[in-house]
DNA sequence: GCATATCGGAGCAAAACGCTCCGTTTGAAC
DNA sequence: GTTCAAACGGAGCGTTTTGCTCCGATATGC
């Protein structure tokens, strides 16, 4: 239909595969943490492994891609968020794309694979957003004032991974993820309420430094900067 | 000093290294998921292998004798919560003892390991206590009408396992371990007031089934009960 | 110093892993 | 209908990891 398709006929089918892979591969992730295998992506795709390794000359090649991708779409919802014109509305437009985004985060691979300029670049542009999207919920005093960005971004990554849904995905009980999504996706409301003001009462202990977020992707072998 | 430890001499160190174990097995579970080897159990808990292996047959007996301690460990939080004076403190002591009880969320080997009937029956003292702590604050109006049972499990579940302390304990990052336990306290508070009444809005959805609870420990082998 | 109970960890067979290689299938061109 | 190149799936290789056994070293009570 489209040029694209239409100049290179087989193609379509490879990019069709291309982003089964990627989801399977955010799935595999969340099922089997850092573990997940290649053989298990590849099937889960309903693809071969010949064709994975075409694709990504290695599997951290691939962890690499599916971190470049999570990123654009961290940056995406935040600046949609943004966009929205009531504060404390283009928040929690953030904060439920993101945790919806699936129980793909990224966790568990963090560390373990090489950070890239690109990922660096990324991340800061999303932070960037981020911050704007908090102090305008702070000056319309939408959110409680004693919250701050980097608590936003935990309770974010803590709300992302469902313990729930992994362990029903790793089992493949199907006939439970409709209830398990909405069971989750109330969990998550609850817990964005925390967030609004007024506060019942102000969050024990000092505000969290940022260091928490950034020093997370340098792997421990390396303390030095990204090349 | 005690009679205990009088009685027979050399098995006090027996007793701590079982106690060092089934601490290394909950951190080395929550690091590496149901992967967790048992050489790094034994090696976190500065013991042998041969060590753990006298004590028990096989891994999968750790992990159920682990199983049978947490089970044990949240009826406590939920009668100690019921004893509480308070509706409110007593749930929110109940909900922050299962949380801070650590990282060590069994999630990872629900379904890998057999369930005794020990288990499902501490589990159900367990959700008896915890019933009749919701239903308390419910009648307190304490606690926002919409919330079930389910929800607040579900809630802790969510809160219990945290992707930050798990990747700094896997990094062996030290130096930041006291900043992500109080990043998570923050967290957990904020969390924890979407609980209250009043609500700002009712919750979205069907109050979720028990099912999602009660089927997840059954091995997606045996669908047939208990032996 | 001897008997006994507990310890640590080298080593083994089996499983799981990342990745390569190659024979098969697909669909457009003629 | 034949041809050809591009994309496919998956058996299999060598390596690493794993659960567990076995035994020599070490500590304690008498």
């Amino acid at each position: 239909m489209t040029e694209h398709t239409r100049r290179a006929p087989r193609q379509a089918e490879a990019e069709r595969n291309d982003r089964a892979l990627l989801q399977a591969a955010r799935e595999a992730l969340a099922a089997d943490g850092a573990h997940a295998s290649v053989a298990t992506i590849a099937e889960r795709a309903g693809v071969g492994i010949g064709s994975l390794y075409r694709r990504y000359r290695s599997k951290d090649e691939l962890f690499q891609r599916l971190c470049v991708i999570a990123l654009e779409e961290y940056s995406a919802a935040a600046e949609e968020g943004l966009a929205h014109g009531d504060p404390w509305e283009g928040l929690v437009h953030y904060a439920m794309a993101s945790i919806a985004r699936g129980p793909g985060s990224l966790a568990p691979i963090a560390g373990t694979i090489t950070v890239t300029p690109e990922m660096a670049d990324k991340n800061k542009r999303a932070d960037a957003a981020v911050k704007a999207l908090v102090d305008r919920a702070h000056a319309a005093g939408a959110l409680r004032p004693d919250v701050t960005a980097v608590d936003l971004e935990l309770l974010i990554e803590q709300l992302a991974k469902s313990p729930l849904l992994d362990q029903l995905n790793r089992q493949g009980r199907t006939d439970l993820a409709e209830a398990a999504l909405n069971a989750r996706t109330r969990v998550t409301a609850i817990a964005l309420d925390g967030l609004r003001a007024p506060a019942p009462h102000v969050l024990p202990g000092d505000p969290p430094g940022y260091e928490l977020f950034s020093e997370r992707w340098t792997s421990p072998a390396d303390s030095d900067l990204v090349r």
